[in-house]
DNA sequence: ACGTAGCACTCTCATACGATGAGTGCTAAA
DNA sequence: TTTAGCACTCATCGTATGAGAGTGCTACGT
């Protein structure tokens, strides 16, 4: 059966009617609100026929009808009207993607700022990890008051470490040594770095400040991988469906262990542009009922940032979609 | 009237007694478990004295006693018995105190992380604004690729922003005028550096830099005051207080924008030592229902960071006091 | 003066029940 | 193909009811 014209209106205003009310619709209303002269009997045979085809869903018996997640789908697909995106909103974003900045760490923070309060959704994002980051610069920073700050620098973010530096030793044996490494593994990814080669170049360093270098080091190449960062959690838990306590225990444990929605991103944001996932869709048992509107920015063919929108299945997509597109040109253009 | 040994030991026992079980105590309960050959009628007329006293309240007429806030500050002052550290915790403590890192956003991050896996508590810290971080060092470093990363050192921290260089110019002339505010500024407080300090050197660069350089300085003498860092949170919430659906809210909403956590921070960690805030001392309405087991670290007469511990007004203060009195100590030790 | 037994009273919580109202599906007629 | 009408389903809400826990008070014993 293919879907007439009136079938899609219908589809679409049910869709349209429960992402801003969150409530099934019943017929009747229904019949009203779309003001096409027929009666909520016929409205109510047209529903019994989308809900044949898949793209309806029924709570129960007598409490009308619910888009199911190929009903959404098809909205995202066919039937969304795309919507420009909130002027203000724009404007900041532009500002933050003509700077001179290249930090992916302080480009992600700053674009989740922006993103959640754009909208209600909850704002995930990713910055590089060791495959993406190739090393430009490893050196040792006098601080004074025998101090020393180690920082490590990569094409897309900065690493450093403030530490006291043990009695009779001198910051420029550190330097020198670092200095070195750096020229020796100039250009070379963090991910092709290892263990080993750290090690012989620590070995140099004698006492407490091995470890201290090697523990710096270690972290360098373990961390931002995992760093996850999630802006707007209080307008995702102030949506109506985790109005019940057991759904709410839910979403803020699904926040807190931040493991599934990492996993949850990287699938989604797999290669550059913008993609959609609608509840099973996901994969994720603990995210069945959510959906996400997902961003990848690739530089040289490697993805160098993830963005996510997070909501329930009834989220905004027409108002996700125009952030995510907007994110995606800004960044790829200031980062090309 | 004064307190005697009974009736201390039925204070006490009610308030360890709520702390394990978070529901009201009855007399006949007492009366079994506390073991003095005594009827659970004598244990309701001492309840009802104590709650004369204002040491007990009543949630409803037949629901049993639950400690009022003074009934905890007695406990915490008087009855509670001081408790030894859990081992592991305490040997991973040891571990990171003893080593030679000064960076207290390292410092903080790692001993919140210690904090929330020792115990139901949400863990808050904060570390040194501008008024405690003495300037140390201002650089830009080369990153090739047409990349600068410029970096601002002071004793307590580290901050960095990774900039691409306008097209024509080179990173040396950033660099000297950088190195000279450096030695002119050397030892400073962050404080005292004022905008137009700034302007004055910002001023010998040209163009599109001139904007970046100025947003950098900006960033770090407003940063770090303001970063309250968070920890624990699905410990804190998977308290029973907080099973209804509005508590739950709250105290995301809460958590969330975290103001209200630094302003409680702050007032209760105002000098060195740890401190306890129960209930309505915390002198937040938001908080009310909360209690703080704070410490601040002190460094030359200024305090440079502070921790808290945050729970329930029904939360193990035996077990929060070990962990805080561990922190000072370590910290303390470390840093001066 | 202190401790205890007994008892009436209060309050919450769980359960059941019926009324209400929204919404559906079906049938028959236009 | 559309519509009017109607029986039926189901969640929700308010009320009543009973059970259970706990208190406060009184009278009595030591």
């Amino acid at each position: 059966m293919e879907l007439d014209r009136r079938k899609r209106q219908v589809l679409r205003a049910i869709v349209e009617d429960y992402v801003a009310s969150a409530e099934p619709i019943g017929s009747r209303t229904l019949a009203r609100t779309l003001g096409l002269g027929v009666s909520s009997a016929t409205i109510r045979n047209e529903m019994a026929d989308l809900e044949a085809l898949g793209l309806l869903d029924k709570p129960h018996t007598s409490a009308g009808r619910v888009p199911s997640d190929r009903g959404y789908r098809l909205y995202v697909d066919e039937l969304m009207e795309p919507r420009p995106m909130d002027e203000e909103a724009f404007r900041r974003m532009r500002l933050l993607y003509l700077r001179q900045v290249r930090e992916m760490d302080y480009l992600v923070a700053q674009t989740l700022k922006l993103l959640s309060a754009a909208g209600d959704f909850l704002a995930v994002g990713i910055g590089p990890g060791v495959r993406q980051a190739r090393l430009r610069r490893l050196d040792a920073l006098e601080a004074g008051d025998g101090q020393v700050a180690m920082v490590l620098v990569t094409d897309h973010f900065v690493q450093h470490r403030l530490l006291e530096l043990p009695d009779g030793m001198d910051a420029s044996g550190l330097q020198r040594s670092l200095l070195a490494l750096s020229r020796e593994l100039q250009g070379v990814s963090l991910e092709r770095i290892t263990r080993t080669t750290l090690e012989a170049v620590a070995r140099e360093i004698k006492g407490r400040m091995h470890d201290e270098l090697l523990s710096f080091l270690h972290d360098c190449l373990a961390a931002s991988e995992e760093q996850i960062r999630i802006a707007g959690t209080s307008h995702f838990l102030a949506q109506p469906e985790f109005r019940e306590p057991g759904r709410i225990r839910e979403a803020v444990q699904l926040i807190e262990q931040s493991g599934a929605l990492q996993e949850l991103l990287l699938e989604a944001s797999g290669q550059a542009g913008v993609r959609v996932r609608i509840g099973e869709e996901t994969s994720l048992p603990e995210t069945r009922e959510l959906s996400i509107v997902a961003l990848g920015i690739e530089r040289q063919g490697e993805v160098v940032a993830r963005f996510g929108l997070i909501g329930p299945k009834r989220m905004d997509y027409a108002r996700a979609l125009a952030l995510a597109e907007e994110v995606f040109r800004g960044l790829e253009q200031a980062i090309n």
